[in-house]
RNA sequence: GGGCGCGUAGCUCAGUGGAAGAGCGCCCGGCUUACAACCGGGAGGUCACAGGUUCGAACCCUGUCGUGCCCA
């Protein structure tokens, strides 16, 4: 059964094997019917046009570990895997695709162009999903789902139809942002804004002066503004002035919303281009001007029509030039502006005809979700970004002037009809009919996925079974777009549930941004990404995976490098071998585990720190602390099991016997703990070693060390902690390191063995343990003609070891010298240290009882270091001398 | 302009009132038959700065400087 496994661990063929025998074997699928307790993340859908980033493999690998463990845990677990379609961006690839075979869409007419895309995706779409299984993620392929497949499709008609029917969505004509390159209508929150250098112009208009960083807008002006309690314009209020270049006449407004200590205090109104000026007009019941096309060309009759908004600006400003109206000119003036997140053009605001969803109750309800604790956000800090939007929410615009997306289900008639078609009904017919032509945001159904991938609008078993999900997990930076969208949504379409039930997730674990080694964030302008693939390929799955899993905080950006990959690989290889070392001296998971009084210190020690390691991972991953459960498990692995086990276990496995197996029986089953331990985070060396310690079938479908399983115990016990054995093992740890520094600093080699003699290990607890000191730290019997040329004295606890050794006279002293003095200076100073908090009265009248008591015996023990160690160099200089 | 963070070893980051930590990098010595992708040892920090609170501050408060992100 057992297999000789090669000295380095070579990931390829391993991954590969593993994943498919997983999917063949069903191992991810979920079970509505079970009567297990469920857990159930849903996959933030990627989209359909994307490739699989490190932003994407951080977010997966640590809802990997998350389900993962879970299913171990013996929860029914269901991590939903899929892809949104993208709207935008999808439309773009596949309108370049066209463009290189020198068509449009337009060419080929909506539904055909639809097609295309459908091909498109069948062909190219979807290369992450590859990806994501190189990377091993154990995610329900059978229930993966596409924002536009049917059942999906669907849920959107049904929600939209709701939503209308309760007048939570509308259609009216406002100033939306505009795209005029991709030449549609884009939500808040797909403009990005960023500081640019442009102009602020101050023109007078008659006897008062506006000013604009967008010059061109005032040929669109109705108005100027003015606030009401700015004495300076107190008299213009009501009195109209002359429009330059337009000869129009424009009345001068009082407004609140005016900052009188911008500028001249006086705004110009321009209702059609800016939002700000739209709610004036609104108020003042002026009209809305529209002096561009929707490609932003100037439409507005005159010299300037014709021209782009950029050609036009420095063309109206040279005319008002010329009129001598330009009072001031400020450049470069930096400013924010607006820019399509999909294609970096300037957004233009524009007054257009559009569909909202009217936002007020059901931001409040999310809210609310959230401050009643229905719904729990990690880290909690990041509830207030959270709140911040959910209660300053704009009516979100979901209609978008594409082809490609769930086209709205809106008829329009002949007379002015209008009628909102739900999935059932019939469609209007007849003369003069015609479906409204814009398709809804791809986030319209996003923000439906956690319940429209169970089933809804069906009652399927999976809703039932799997709603409210527990965890959604994904960067801090989506949370607008998603989490407050998917939280209105599933709180609308759930209401039935309650309000504690209706929430689409029980939690929510941020994550942060992938940054390089210099914290800067990866962008493929920069020029400073990686591609998770090229590690997958170089270092394996599991280093890539660790790499990332071990720096996630909750919240909190991730630095990664080539580096950091390099470890991570060193480090699955290190596990490697700590099992391959195990394996080739019979580690063995059967039979039972000796009970506590028949196993050695060493044993009881690991297993005590086992225990203890267990819980803290346990701790660390609930509460989302993957950086710091790899941490603990990360150390236990290398500094304590590898490091002092398997080193101490070499002696009595040499001895043979009974003491030999029973160390190959503690050596089995702390792997087999440990290995359960690592396999949500390297699933693939984890799965390749625990299958061949064990002969069981999968680590996917194991017990978690710390779960009891159909009444049997738990693989880790906590009675295991033995505060005795780790005592004794750390003065083990202790007095060898003393050993070996020693030697280092005499410039012994490491191989050369050391006549010493100690003394006193007893005090230490350490009488039995000389063998495996003398073996850790090389040193030799005191054969008949010992002569003591050094001794090193080590204080541990009560007790005092002392290594006397015989170096054949050869001892350097001036190094000995040096390492006795400084030794001697840092307890002469920590002794300072102690006294000076001990005399201090108020010290020990206010510090509690435990502080004082523990700086006593810090006292104490610096004390005697001071005097040992004073003791040593004076008879070191008698001997050297 | 408003808000939220962050400044700790050369780098990336933990540590949130009672002895300054990790990984990587660096220096010294080693192929000690699990692992040189390794082993043993070591160096390196006025915890941004200035005040304050406290018996005690990297940690709490105030201010300054630097820096990042979000929003307008």
């Amino acid at each position: 059964m057992r297999r000789d496994l090669p000295p380095v661990y070579s990931p390829e063929g391993v991954e590969q094997r593993h994943y498919e025998r997983w999917i063949a074997a069903g191992y991810f699928v979920a079970d509505a019917t079970s009567d297990r307790e469920p857990y159930c993340i849903v996959l933030p859908p990627p989209n359909v046009t994307g490739q699989l980033h490190m932003g994407h493999a951080l977010n997966h690998s640590l809802m990997d570990v998350l389900t993962r463990r879970r299913r171990m845990q013996g929860y029914e677990t269901l991590w939903l895997p899929g892809m949104d379609h993208a709207g935008i961006a999808t439309q773009n690839v596949v309108e370049r695709e066209l463009a290189r075979e020198g068509i449009s869409r337009h060419d080929l007419g909506r539904e055909r162009f639809v097609e295309r895309v459908w091909q498109w995706k069948a062909e190219y779409g979807g290369k992450i999903l590859d990806q994501m299984r190189r990377l091993g993620e154990g995610v329900d392929w059978s229930r993966e789902r596409f924002t536009m497949d049917d059942g999906l499709s669907r849920a959107v008609h049904t929600i939209f139809k709701k939503l209308y029917d309760d007048g939570l969505i509308y259609r009216a004509e406002r100033i939306i942002n505009w795209c005029p390159r991709c030449l549609t209508a884009l939500s808040d929150i797909e403009v990005e804004h960023s500081d640019d250098e442009g102009e602020l112009v101050s023109i007078s208009y008659g006897p008062i002066t506006v000013a604009t960083t967008r010059v061109e807008t005032m040929l669109g002006d109705t108005a100027v503004a003015v606030h009401p309690d700015d004495e300076r314009y107190a008299h213009l209020v009501g009195t109209e002035v002359e429009l330059p270049l337009t000869g129009r006449r424009i009345p001068v407004v009082a407004d609140p919303h005016v900052d009188p200590n911008f500028g001249t205090g006086a705004v110009k109104v321009t209702p059609a281009h800016d939002p700000n000026d739209f709610e004036i007009a609104q108020r003042h019941g002026l009209p809305a001007l529209t002096i561009m096309d929707e490609r932003g060309i100037i439409t507005a009759p005159g010299p300037f029509q014709g021209l782009d908004r950029f050609e036009a600006r420095p063309a109206v400003l040279a005319a008002l030039r010329e009129l001598g109206l330009v009072v001031a000119e400020k450049r470069p003036y930096v400013h924010a502006v607006g820019h399509c997140s999909r294609c970096d053009t300037v957004v233009e605001p524009r007054l257009s005809l559009q569909w909202f969803v009217k936002v007020e109750s059901l931001a409040k309800a999310a809210g609310n979700a959230v401050r009643q604790g229905y719904v729990a956000i990690h880290p909690p800090e990041m509830a207030r970004m959270y709140f911040d939007w959910v209660d300053n929410m704009h009516d979100w615009c979901i209609s978008r002037q594409l082809w490609w997306g769930h086209r709205i289900p809106v008829w329009y008639g002949p007379n002015g009809e209008m009628v909102v078609v739900g999935p059932d009904d019939p469609v209007p017919s007849g003369e003069g009919w015609h479906q409204d032509e814009d398709v809804l945001d791809t986030w319209f159904s996003s923000a439906l996925w956690p319940f429209s991938t169970l089933g809804w609008p069906e009652e399927t078993p999976d809703l039932a079974k799997f709603y409210p999900t527990s965890v959604l997990l994904t960067g801090y930076d989506i949370i607008f777009f998603w989490v407050a969208r998917m939280m209105m949504f599933g709180l609308y379409a759930m209401r039935d549930r309650g309000p504690r039930d209706s929430v689409p997730f029980r939690t929510v674990a941020l994550t942060g941004l992938i940054r390089d080694e210099h914290g800067r964030k990866m962008s493929k302008s920069a020029g400073n990404g990686i591609d998770p693939m090229d590690w997958i390929v170089r270092y394996g799955a599991d280093a890539t995976r660790f790499t990332l899993i071990r720096n996630a905080s909750p919240g909190a950006d991730v630095s990664v490098s080539e580096e950091w990959a390099q470890a991570s690989r060193n480090f699955v290889n290190k596990i490697w071998n700590a099992t391959r070392f195990a394996l080739l001296n019979g580690a063995t998971t059967r039979g039972e585990l000796p009970a506590p009084q028949d196993l050695s210190v060493a044993d009881r020690w690991i297993l005590s720190r086992l225990a203890a390691v267990t819980e803290q991972v346990d701790v660390f991953l609930d509460d989302f602390e993957f950086a710091k459960a790899c941490d603990a498990l990360f150390h236990y692995t290398w500094d304590e099991f590898c490091d002092w086990y398997l080193e101490l276990a070499k002696l009595p496995l040499e001895q043979g016997g009974a003491t030999a197996q029973r160390t190959r029986r503690v050596l089995g089953h702390v792997l087999d703990a440990l290995l359960r331990l690592w396999h949500p985070v390297i699933p693939f060396v984890t799965e390749e070693l625990w299958t061949t310690l064990t002969a069981g079938e999968t680590l996917v479908r194991a017990a978690w060390p710390s779960t009891a399983v159909d009444g049997a115990p738990p693989l880790v016990d906590t009675s295991w902690r033995d505060e005795e054995a780790e005592r004794r093992l750390g003065a083990l740890q202790e007095v060898v390191t003393e050993i070996r520094r020693f030697r280092a600093e005499q410039g012994l080699r490491p191989a050369q063995r050391v006549p010493a003699l100690l003394e006193g290990l007893g005090t230490a607890g350490l009488a039995d343990a000389e063998e495996q000191i003398r073996r850790l730290a090389r040193l030799e019997p005191a054969g008949p003609g010992f002569t003591e040329s050094a001794a090193v004295v080590v204080s541990v606890g009560e007790g005092e070891v002392r290594i006397a050794f015989d170096l054949s006279g050869a001892i350097d002293v001036d190094k000995e010298r040096n390492r006795l003095r400084k030794a001697l200076t840092a307890a002469e100073r920590e002794a300072e240290t102690a006294r000076a908090k001990l005399a201090n009265a108020e010290f020990l009248a206010k510090a509690p009882e435990a502080v004082v008591a523990k700086m006593r015996a810090r006292l104490t023990e610096a004390e005697a270091d001071v005097a040992r160690l004073s003791e040593q160099l004076t008879s070191l200089e008698k001997g050297g001398s």
